[in-house]
This record gives C-alpha cells, structure tokens and sequence, in this order.
DNA sequence: AAATGACTAAATCATCTTAATTGGTCATTT
DNA sequence: AAATGACCAATTAAGATGATTTAGTCATTT
C-alpha cells in the first residue's frame, strides 16, 4: 500500500522526467535524446524512468500529453479573462498564443520532422489530429446552430477554412522574409481578426449567448482535457496499480 | 550565321528537352531525374543539352522559369476574362486556380523536399520567394492607396494576412483528414472569400477604377514576366551567343 | 557546323565489418 | 519496497572498400 505522500513524491519526479525530456527534445530533437541523457538530466536512474513508463516512446507520449493538457488549461484561463474569450476569433486568438510559446505543441501541430522525426508521422501524432479536428468540427456545429458563425457556407468548407488560417499563420512564418515576421502578439491579432472577417457574422451577439456558449466551449475543453488528465495522473503511479486499471 | 527556321528548331528541341524533364521530375522527382534520363526520354543525345544550358542546375532553372512565364500568362488570362479579375480577391483566386494544377510550381513555392531535394532550399528558390513578394508589395502598396484593400492594418501586417491565407490553404492540404478536402475549384473560392472579407473594404467599386487598377496589375505581371521570358528565349540559342550577350 | 554518344573523373551508392550507442532488464544496494 | 546502475542484446553509427552512377567533355560522325 502506497502513502499519500508517497504518491506526491512520485508524480513530483514523473513531472521532473518530463521537465528534463521536454528540455532536451527541445535542443537535441526527438532522435538525438536518449534515455540516459534524460535521466543524467532529471537525476534519476535510469532504471527509475521504467517505473513510471514502460518504453521510451511511452515516456514521449506522457510528455506530449502534459503540454496538450496544460496548454487546454492555458486556453481556458485565457478565454475565461477575456470577454470575448468565447467567440470563435478568441478562441482562435487564445489558441494561438498558447501554442506560440509552446515549441514542442507546435512541433506536434505542424508535424516538424526536424524536431520530432518519426515520431511527427506516427499514428499517435495522427489520430491526435483527427480527434482534435472531429472535436472541433462538433463545437463548430453548435456555433452554426446559433447563428455564431455563418452558414452560408458548408461546414466542411468552413472547417477547412479554419485549418487553412490557423495551419497558414504558423506554417509560413519560415518562408516569408524577415521584413514580413510579425510578433506572437501580432500573429495571434491578425488570426483572430481574418477569422473573425471571414466566418462571423456581421452582427452584436447579445451577452446572454456568449455565456451559453461560452459554457459550451469550456465543456468541449473539459471533454478534451479528462481523458488526457487521467492517464497523466496515472503515469505517477506504480506499474502494478496501472495494469490492474487497465483490465 | 543561324537562318531563322534553325532557331526556331532549336527552340522547339528546348521545349522538348524541358518538357521531358518535367515529365521526369514529376515522376521521380528532382534527385532521382539524371541527365540519361532525360536525353532519352526527349529523344535527344546528352550532349546536346550542354549545347542549350552550361550544366544540369541551368537546365532545372529554366525549366522553373517556363513553368513560371507560363504561369503568369495563364493568371493573366484568367483574370482577363474575370469581370471581378483584377481585384484582390479576383487575382488570388485565379493564382490559386492556375496554381493548383501545376505540381512544379506548387513544389517550388511550398519548398516541397520530396520533389525538389535541396532545389527546394537553394538561395535561387529563396530569391525568386523575395522578389516575388518584394513586387507584390508594391502592387499592394498601390492597392491601398486607392482604397481598394483596409488601411486600418499595416502593410507589414497585411503582406503576412496574404502570404498566410495563400500558404495555408494549399499547406493544410496534405495535414487535414479527408473528409474536410476541398476541389480545386472549392479552395480557390474560399481562398478567395476569406482575402476579400479580411482584407477588402466593404464598399463596390466603380468599374473606372477596376479598369484602372487592372491595367496597372497587368503591368506588374508583365514587369514580372519580360526578365524570364528573355531568359526563356535565349534558351533556345547556341552558347556562343548567349556568351556574347552576356559581356 | 550540328549532333552524337563513348568516355572520364568525381561523386554516389552498396556492402561488409567493426565500433559505439542505446533501450530495456534485473541482481544488488539503500 | 524503492531505487539504482552495471549489464546485455540489439540496433545504429562509422569506416573502409569496391562497384555503380552520373555530370560534363570531346573526338568522331552526320
């Protein structure tokens, strides 16, 4: 039977683990970090990473989930202090600042091979997107139905749309020259403001909506958030207690 | 002294020679096409290639080159027989359109690697992206100097709109799940939508003016197209000519 | 004079061999 | 019971060698 403080000593270090390999796959990319650079980092053996993660790509995959969850929470502070947090520019706007500051997120998103190698073309990396997108793709529906955005264009068309704006504002930034680069500040403003022009429609939405639909989207956000929390959580106990879970 | 009906065979064999390395590059990309290949597959012996380009890099760099004069003939075109042609909006939609069936240029512009290996990345690549925009600049300049694009938002910050909203929508492509892609056709109109309600006032213009400004994209393109196209030509002439030409 | 394709030097690729690295385990220590 | 790090098998990197390919040339043919 494990103490209570047991427990929080144990995802104190899975969070230390973590800390060190999203440092390192940040220098070094995917390939060149190996596990024992990551426990020379955390200070821990090497023997201590397998009590918490039974491979290395387990342990990347922990990693990717932390930054998704802790940049949905960002997202969700970030739309809860704005006013205008839960119309469609921003939650785009709100999105986009997370994700600037959050390299290993973008990396994800963008499918950066230099970072990431394989690991950008994985299934994993996949099937992460079209969940995301068939998440979106729902909140977007619920958005239609209440005339919050506009409908004179098929939900497919706008949720391409919405891709190729939010894919475009990050995916060019490489190729266009310097004089061109805006700031994330910048970056995220101009997002919201050419999703705002070309999907919402030309009219005041009455505060009372807002909150409902901001209600909505939190939930979306939650949705989101549970399934990945849970098994961050579980990552900080010990194999045994996991594999009984998982049965 | 070369008669005329010899030029004329001669610049035909270039066009030849290209088309079988486009029909090669495509194929197999920029790597595996060789110098073999392409002989043979243009029904000419390789050393007469050397008599149009000095080396194999010449030979892709005025292949690229057609591709792009061509390129902006069809835009041209296109625009021409658009009422709405020489709007923002118009001249983005018909880029995309003249753009989405043409693999090459679409590899060049997106610095596709698997086609064009490190062509993709070369400083040619790179400057023909600079100039391009550098004159797109100066016609967007002109744009909002008639009020034809907002003046709320700064150049700067409007180039980035444009280059995001153009890059995006072809970039998403291979990133987003099937079921949300979109037709040729489709993605130029949304292309299309999306700079005109981000990016153009909401006011009709009269047709003077429409008559003006097109004149004066016309002479942009065209600017663009006389350097290649007298690159193109001269393709076509014995080296020592061109050396000649060239002190 | 124009076009060819055999030829060459240089680069690339394929194969093998050896050395080093690395993910994962487990006997030992704490 | 928890944590460690020496250890191992397996993969990967590095080197070395030889074979093949290929960009570019040029003597010969048309």
């Amino acid at each position: 039977m494990s103490s209570l403080t047991e427990d929080v000593r144990r995802q104190e270090r899975a969070q230390r683990i973590l800390d060190a390999a999203a440092r390192l796959i940040l220098r070094w990319g995917y390939h060149k970090t190996t596990l024992d650079d990551i426990s020379k980092e955390a200070g821990v053996a090497k023997g201590t990473m397998y009590l918490h993660w039974k491979t290395r790509e387990e342990l990347f995959a922990a990693l990717i989930r932390r930054e998704k969850v802790e940049m949905a929470e960002d997202i969700r502070q970030r739309i809860a202090a704005d006013p205008e947090g839960a119309t469609l520019r921003g939650m785009l706007k709100h999105s986009a600042l997370a994700l600037v500051k959050r390299p290993l997120m973008k990396a994800v998103l963008l499918r950066d091979m230099d970072m990431l190698g394989k690991l950008a073309q994985s299934e994993h990396s996949e099937t992460i997107y079209t969940e995301r997108l068939a998440g979106f793709k729902a909140y977007l529906e619920l958005l239609r139905e209440q005339n919050l955005v506009r409908t004179d264009l098929s939900l497919k068309a706008e949720m391409y749309i919405l891709s190729a704006i939010f894919g475009g504002f990050f995916l060019v930034a490489p190729l266009v020259p310097e004089e061109f680069i805006l700031t994330d500040e910048e970056l995220a403003d101009m997002l919201a403001e050419t999703v705002h022009c070309t999907l919402e429609p030309a009219r005041s939405v009455p505060s009372a909506e807002l909150q409902s639909i901001s209600h909505t989207f939190m939930q979306y956000l939650n949705r989101e958030m549970t399934i990945e929390q849970e098994q961050v959580r579980q990552a900080g106990l010990p194999n045994l207690v996991r594999e009984e879970h998982s049965r």
